[in-house]
DNA sequence: CAGCGCCCCTGCCCGC
DNA sequence: TGCGGGCAGGGGCGCT
């Protein structure tokens, strides 16, 4: 479920719910996550007013006074937001009530996410603190990536998924806006020229840019609960389409596997 | 250090 | 219908 779109997407739907309410429980069913999810958190979080819900890169930070709640949804976890007395089922890990009943409920069946409790600054956090900058901020560009890019021989696509590098670009969107921009996702991230870099930053920004906004059609439907969005499906245009012929020249898209990730792109259209 | 595989885990789909 | 294999939107970690 979670590519950047659908976290920020998250992020605006739990937010007014929440923001301004303190804790008055939480339920711990299964703390067995990516990593053991402190015992101490419903200690931590008790009687504590939630003050902001911000996001760094795919994290989600829980702002309280005294710290952060750092959760993040791996590949198959999302947050809902529901009422008190709705049944946990399974894979539903994680409960955080609040004091005008709104339930926080983190839902995770293959449990790569996390959900952490820090107390420093969230940016000097051992997980955030390396991360390079928000893809939609001025800090990403072309000139930026050019920068970052020379001598490097790993491919371009896996250099705009690295963490490191730019946050909140998944597989999809990397194969989207390469696409997009021409470029070959196991050409060298070196040899990419300064223009096509250009092009690229602009892509990755316009494509999560126009998810973000759909995503914002489907918050009602998030909130409410049934939380199956799969609202973009339909716009992707190289992604899960192997072997369907190339929107712009009609050759048979190729797929290959690029750090164990599948990748699908246009050998005539992408160089 | 850059770069590459591995692995955490469940669910689902496909082919036999 | 049952079962094994492979794959899935992430990303930290350990090794070369």
């Amino acid at each position: 479920m979670p590519e950047l779109p659908e976290v920020e997407t998250t992020r605006r739907g739990i937010a007014p719910h929440l923001v301004g309410h303190s804790v008055v429980s939480v339920t711990l069913r299964q703390a067995a996550l990516r990593w053991p999810v402190p015992a101490e958190l419903p200690a931590l979080l008790q009687r504590r007013k939630l003050l902001a819900v911000n996001r760094r890169g795919k994290y989600l930070l829980l702002q309280f006074k005294h710290g952060h709640v750092l959760l993040h949804l791996g590949m198959s976890g999302n947050l809902r937001i529901v009422d008190v007395n709705q049944p946990a089922a399974r894979h539903d890990h994680v409960d955080i009530r609040f004091n005008n009943n709104a339930v926080l409920r983190f839902t995770d069946p293959r449990r790569f996410g996390a959900l952490l409790w820090t107390s420093e600054p969230p940016s000097r956090h051992d997980l955030l603190r390396h991360l390079g900058p928000e893809p939609l901020s001025d800090a990403f560009d072309g000139d930026y990536l050019f920068a970052r890019s020379r001598k490097r021989k790993q491919a371009v696509k896996l250099l705009i998924m690295d963490s490191k590098i730019v946050v909140g670009v998944g597989n999809i969107y990397a194969n989207e806006s390469l696409y997009l921009s021409g470029i070959r996702p196991g050409r060298a991230a070196g040899r990419v020229s300064r223009a096509s870099y250009h092009t690229l930053a602009a892509d990755i920004k316009a494509v999560l840019a126009k998810a973000i906004k759909q995503g914002g059609t489907t918050l009602r439907d998030f909130v409410g609960g049934d939380g199956k969005p799969g609202y973009f499906k339909q716009q992707l245009r190289v992604y899960g389409r192997a072997g369907e012929p190339c929107q712009r020249c009609g050759k048979p898209l190729k797929e290959v596997r690029l750090g164990q990730r599948s990748t699908v792109y246009c050998s005539a259209c992408q160089r």
